[in-house]
DNA sequence: AAAAAAATTGCAACCGGTTGCAAAAAATTT
DNA sequence: AAATTTTTTGCAACCGGTTGCAATTTTTTT
């Protein structure tokens, strides 16, 4: 069916390396063959077959993209910076999609067979473990959205979870709550139990009173709403750290629904800083993840890897920020 | 570095041929010899590589899924369906981002070069000719989300856009509005002009007066309020249909800020049934595509193909349905 | 113009599987 | 038990490229 590198040799009148040679780059080719050779090939419609290739070189360009969260609008950015940024870089962007199966074997067997030249494991909920088998596979690997840990094995780009849950009791105290609550994420999710440390600890420091804690059964709108209609059950809350824009949105519904009003009676804090963030009838003040830098990073480490296997382990955390909207009120000059 | 064929063959003291035979099913081993091999395997872990099985058989379970809309939260599900149904099936998606780039001849020498055995178009807004581009280059193709064509002789699964644009002018009537305006996508996308025109043909029978018409330059909220902001030059608008949820999001926000109730004094009828559309701060009534279904159908139909590479080029058309949610008025009951 | 160095070329083996074919082995029929 | 049929097996060629090596050609140096 298509051309093969033998036809366009014959053509050419030259040796199959010669041809080979020409779509190879840094190949040694003299002007003459290769211009015999690309007249050949443009006339035959020739382009060389990238699996045969990759069975000789051992390298794909195939890039593995796993993740587990493919119903949150947050991914939307990474799916779209991820295959975009790939396909610059001349890699090809091969998703697999986690749904539910958090066990590793059977992933990294996958993508062993396909012989993908490396892995981008997006998770903020996943332990450290799942990335940490591809490498033990002597798969390339980079954990985005991963936790941060000292004695890391493995390439690690995101941001530090802990300091943002710090910061989102700073910026309640600054703000003038006291009686502040928290909603995370499932409870069995990484990203967000550092969260929680960090809120918690800083909480303490400050003086808030955290008095009411709640986790959403996963990263969605309905599942916000309903743990935020359990919270609300404690009457005294003043603001709430919501472990996720969605989440953050369904409790906001939740309390508006019980007839209370954002932000004078009851605050609001999310996470991720998502499109939907911004729209005028949620108005969310959110701490900002900087997903493109994180994607870029992870792409551009990814790739880094494939020419280099053996880089040792890198940590590349990102500053998260307020997007001051309008859930908070405004800081408190006070002086209180 | 990986265990090849010819070690476990060595081990398991058979030849290559048997070792390869226990690995393809349908292939005629005794029960002896595959259990020889399989310890052998087994015991050293082998995967038989599925780029040198690709280069032998011609086959790679590799299906391009092309986009050009990652933005857009329908494309969640899209994403989401698409992985893992393919996944179930033993194939794997190789995705292509087709931001801006619209010629179809850089992606069909692309996808060829990887062997994909088959490509999902997944775009409501590319003529039919990109589609049509990898049917001619001998690549199996789908045009999901695709315009419908009585001639077509490539596989297209979707829905009706113009009979969708009657019904919204239909509900329109039902629920006794006179004066209607259309708030499209942009206006070079098929799925659009399709809408259009079945819209304003039901809208003339009907005896509806359609005062305005505007097309947002993007599928999003921001881009939406925009196109609203300047319809709403026209006071007289009471009803509103959308060509896409976002852009009715932003095009509610836009009416409200100009002090309107919706639905009371002007209705929005939105397309697609996002998640979003379902939250309280908009309660949209919109056109629900059924995405599940669409993208079931076509991962179905590409598989097909594969196995069967001249299917006659079918269309699969599945009926929209509209979600009554809160922006229209109730069905008007006074006999008008 | 001859000698030395550098660049280009083709040969042949290899990447890790599959598969048609003929020989060998096992199962069935007479 | 011999003859026939069916099943299993290994050989060897093939899929479409890459690459080390030695031979050849070109370029540079003397």
């Amino acid at each position: 069916m298509a051309v093969t590198l033998k036809e366009v040799a014959e053509r050419a009148g030259v040796s199959r390396s010669a041809v080979s040679r020409t779509f190879t780059d840094g190949a040694s080719v003299s002007a003459k063959t290769r211009e015999k050779v690309e007249k050949a090939a443009k006339a035959l419609g020739y382009k060389p077959s990238l699996i045969a290739r990759s069975l000789a070189t051992n390298r794909t360009k195939l890039i593995g993209l796993v993740a587990n969260n493919f119903q949150n609008p947050a991914f939307l950015d990474v799916f779209d910076l991820f295959t975009s940024e790939l396909q610059k870089r001349g890699f090809r962007p091969l998703l697999v999609n986690l749904s539910g199966d958090t066990s590793p074997k059977k992933f990294v067997e996958l993508l062993r067979q396909y012989s993908v030249d490396g892995v981008i494991v997006a998770t903020s909920t996943l332990p450290t473990s799942f990335a940490n088998a591809f490498q033990t596979a002597g798969i390339p690997v980079i954990h985005t959205f991963g936790k941060y840990q000292a004695n890391a094995n493995v390439h690690v780009v995101g941001i530090d979870n802990e300091h943002c849950g710090s910061m989102a009791a700073r910026t309640f105290k600054e703000r003038g709550y006291r009686k502040v609550a928290l909603l995370g994420g499932p409870e069995s999710a990484t990203s967000t139990k550092d969260r929680v440390v960090g809120f918690l600890r800083t909480a303490k420091e400050l003086d808030l009173d955290v008095v009411a804690k709640g986790f959403a059964e996963n990263y969605t709108y309905k599942a916000g709403r309903e743990a935020m209609s359990e919270l609300l059950a404690d009457a005294s809350i003043e603001a709430v750290f919501c472990g996720d824009d969605l989440i953050c949105m369904g409790a906001m519904d939740a309390v508006r629904a019980a007839g209370k009003k954002i932000p004078e009676e009851i605050g609001f804090l999310g996470f991720n800083d998502i499109a939907m963030a911004g729209w005028d009838a949620y108005s969310l003040t959110t701490i900002r993840q900087p997903i493109r830098d994180i994607i870029m990073s992870s792409v551009e480490l990814v790739v880094g890897m494939v020419e280099n296997p053996d880089r040792s382990p890198e940590i590349r955390l990102f500053p998260c920020t307020i997007v001051d909207r309008g859930s908070l009120k405004p800081v408190d000059r006070s002086g209180n």
